[in-house]
DNA sequence: TGTCATTTTGCATACGTATGCAATTACGAT
DNA sequence: ATCGTAATTGCATACGTATGCAAAATGACA
């Protein structure tokens, strides 16, 4: 049980300096062929490998990005997670992984705890940037990125954290259009945090685009991304005498929920009774026995341009980007046909 | 954009040496109350947080878990890579996350990466560990894990490496009697990845449990644990004249897979025509449109064991843990009744 | 063969923290 | 006040790598 082997150790066995060694392991560093041949000789022979830590306080680069997350119910971030963690990964980055607790959430905690790390960059999910946090961030040199989030807007819209996200805002417009050509009238929508920026910007999609359309919101409800939250709210939008006729929920995995209980409990049929649709495009969406219509969140578009803005920010964290991707409806069976 | 402040900055402004300042945030060693706080003013002032890769590189404790994964896909593993990282978090652990490509998943070639960065620890889920790895693991003195897999077993059903799984074999026994109470004669089983341990024991207890009541195994298909893949071996079962009156799928994910090919495309009725039974308990098998039968894994019970023969191996890495995890039937609606 | 430009090499040091050891201080008892 | 013991402190160094700089080696060319 002997200690991995050094560059030193390296260095000794293959008669060359420490430096010869280190260099070796560089790319693009000034080594001769002769010995980097000896010296990797040696390196197999003695299996060495760099150790990663200690040329991350050599270079002052981690090569770690950290990702914060608060919940992986919604299939949707798992997802996210993966290719991310794929993408990085080729990158040559690695990913170290921080996931709140539902109930007490300490994204201020937390980043402290990742500042520690040295991280080269941090991308948050499912998660709000408290604006100190940001300021301790953008002292440390830190490069931050939302994902599927934006921090809360300035006067002129423009967050000083960069972010990526979909275009939620037209997928809110989106929705309404579809209602109200498919002669859906009274509208309900449940919505998921109510100070999340994806649920409110589209909600507010939805509400301009009725608006263009002569509507307005017929009822409301409040889901947290939460799936028994979400059969909550649907059943009190269902509880009184005005009952609504199409829901937008903000999110499949809350749609579901409301599926569920649409079918199940109030014993109403989709899209016959009531028009269901939801937002993301989570695999469970096409699943037979709900074959929801809801807005295409592009995951791929969303982790490439994180990684790319992400990379970015490091190279030169001059301005914060904002990158919008475009989404778009797919459409199956919840809602009645034109 | 200047770069963090050290220990020595903290130092030189408490006017103590820096071994003062590191030794304040050392639990445990001596330092007099009025020297940390000053130093802890000071440290405050400049905002200043121990750096842990130089911690890291002194201790030769990075107080990291490599998480190996290759797929997301089965909502079970996002559940227990959640509640993993927040019990590591809660012992002062950090997760380092690797999530391989689903085709080409080259467990060395993470596996030497992961060594570079000297975690002090490893949990391998959804992975075998190759005969080779292991030895290379046990060369660097670092422990690993397996997550709900066992590694290639030797004659004596021994492992070298620790493993925490269900006990996947009971669970295969205790569907065999379920399925054989309910009187279902035509049994067959859609097996996971055919080299994988779980369903390589779900299968053999099956099988056991099915010799016990006089039973034998009617059909067999393969689902590779993927959710298309497990469609098309349900289109096989049912392809031929003989056609199984109910089917144990190795797994929740593919269960549900099942479900929806049986009764959206084939038309039959669950469970008068069939009966379906799954494993794991994953929360879409408790919604509404399926309500599906299972085996309940208890993923809180499993990461615990994971965690604590972890830090155990961590601690005095001495003999490999093998632990079993209990497990039982949930009854839903996709077996007929007793 | 000698000169010079270029590549390769080794030396020395920095990165930020932890810690063994010896020196110093504090404190209680006599 | 004196001594002894225990608690505290600073010094020096180690952890393993990267890299600026100067020295050495190489190679091209006349």
């Amino acid at each position: 049980m002997k200690s991995r082997p050094t560059a030193q150790d390296v260095a000794t066995l293959a008669e060359v300096s420490q430096s010869a060694v280190s260099r070796c392991f560089t790319p693009g560093a000034s080594v001769s062929e002769k010995t980097r041949e000896r010296v990797l000789r040696a390196a197999i022979k003695l299996g060495y490998r760099p150790n990663a830590i200690a040329r991350s306080l050599s270079t002052k680069q981690s090569r770690m990005i950290a990702l914060v997350m608060s919940y992986l119910d919604n299939q949707f971030y798992p997802l996210a997670v993966e290719y991310l963690s794929q993408e990085l990964q080729k990158k040559g980055y690695h990913v170290l992984l921080f996931i709140g607790e539902k109930n007490n959430f300490d994204a201020d905690a937390i980043l402290l705890e990742i500042l520690q790390y040295q991280v080269d960059g941090i991308v948050m999910a499912s998660a709000t940037l408290s604006p100190s946090l940001a300021k301790s961030c953008a002292n440390s040199g830190v490069p931050v990125v939302l994902f599927n989030r934006l921090s809360a807007l300035g006067k002129n819209n423009l967050s000083s954290t960069s972010s990526v996200t979909s275009d939620n805002y037209l997928g809110g417009k989106i929705v309404a259009t579809a209602l109200a050509k498919r002669a859906y009238r009274k509208i309900a929508f449940i919505s998921g945090l109510e100070n999340s920026s994806t649920s409110i910007q589209r909600e507010q999609g939805l509400m301009d685009g009725l608006k263009e359309h002569g509507l307005s919101l017929y009822l409301r409800s409040v889901g947290h991304y939460d799936f028994k939250k979400a059969q909550e709210a649907t059943r009190v939008l269902f509880s009184s005498s005005t009952v609504p006729d199409a829901i937008f929920v903000a999110n499949d995995h809350m749609a579901i929920a409301a599926m569920d209980t649409i079918r199940d409990e109030l014993h109403l049929r989709i899209p016959e009774d009531v028009g269901v649709i939801g937002f993301d495009n989570i695999p469970q969406a096409a699943w037979a026995s709900y074959q929801l219509t809801t807005i295409y969140q592009d995951i791929h578009e969303m982790v490439n341009a994180t990684v790319k803005v992400l990379l970015n920010q490091i190279q030169q964290p001059i301005k914060p980007e904002h990158v919008l991707i475009p989404c778009d409806m797919i459409e199956r069976k919840t809602l009645r046909p034109l």
